[in-house]
DNA sequence: AGGCATCCTCGGGCGC
DNA sequence: TGCGCCCGAGGATGCC
């Protein structure tokens, strides 16, 4: 599932493949997916001549911007951007295609359906949900050890639900959730505020050194995850819990365990993380 | 404030 | 062994 690693990669290889397109017209095969305006009809009207000029991030969305538009887009689980020919088959779960110009074509994809695409006028985006909401980027000075020890000392829910509440910091999903708890040693079911200023240190840099090393090996494909260009990611490799219960800790040996927390599945080393 | 249902499909696991 | 059914997976939002 795509998380900042990977987002933060769609949005590298999307940019070079989009960048400078002038989009013809829209077709919207799945309406629900398009959230803003209310009718996927506004939507397409709205992008008829539009070029795209950029593709930025913010946490996990992904922002299109064309001259006068911000394309506000969630991949959730499972969606995903390419780039074809507008001769090549269309795959049955392609539910927006934006067809340019130049006879190519972006498809977006998604067999769950559970991706989300918001257009607003440039410089409204910030300004409404999704976007409005959202806590710090986890590379940016404004994630400080301090703001962050602040909003933790706030809550006593556990820190695996906090981590994943994006108003605390944006880009985390469950798997780097649990890389960056089993990195600090901190058991995912402590309280919020209870950890210690040095475990608070820890979690912050291991939380930014994850992510960053995530988004050097082009993000982890743990099922079903590639780039813009049908690459995989490399850094399912380096994991060292999501996804590996009942296997060796890396570190310690012991039989990673897995519960549910935060709602989310849960995987972690009984001994180097200690309720 | 925080927990839970909602959206959606498919693949894995289970039973026969 | 093979088939068919059921359920779990999960990010953000809105509701209670």
């Amino acid at each position: 599932m795509p998380e900042l690693p990977e987002v933060e990669t769609v949005r590298r290889t999307l940019m070079e493949l989009v960048s400078n397109k002038e989009i013809k017209y829209v077709s919207v095969f799945w309406p629900k997916i398009i959230k803003h305006p209310e009718e996927a009809a506004q939507f397409q009207d709205a992008l008829v001549g539009q070029t795209i000029l950029d593709v930025g991030r913010r946490g996990k969305f992904l922002i299109l911007y064309t001259d006068d538009y911000a394309l506000v887009s969630h991949l959730r689980m499972e969606g995903k951007y390419g780039v074809f020919k507008k001769t090549e088959p269309v795959d049955k779960h392609t539910h927006v295609i934006f067809h340019f110009a130049d006879g190519t074509e972006l498809r977006y994809k998604d067999v769950r359906k559970f991706g989300t695409m918001h257009l607003y006028k440039r410089g409204q985006e910030f300004n409404t949900l999704p976007l409005s909401q959202l806590g710090p980027e986890p590379f940016s000075t404004d994630f400080t050890i301090e703001a962050f020890a602040s909003k933790l000392s706030k809550t006593k829910r556990n820190i695996k639900a906090v981590l994943l509440d994006q108003k605390v910091v944006v880009g985390l999903g469950n798997i780097y959730v649990d890389e960056a708890l089993f990195r600090s040693g901190i058991h995912p079911e402590r309280a919020a505020d209870d950890l210690s200023t040095n475990e608070i240190v820890r979690l912050h840099k291991e939380i930014s050194n994850t992510l960053s090393e995530a988004v050097q090996k082009g993000g982890s494909t743990i099922r079903s995850y590639v780039n813009s260009q049908g690459q995989i990611g490399m850094f399912q490799l380096e994991l060292f819990v999501y996804g590996r219960k009942g296997e060796e800790c890396r570190v310690c040996g012991s039989t990673l365990e897995r519960i549910v927390s935060g709602g989310r599945g849960t995987v972690f080393c009984p001994k180097c993380q200690v309720k």
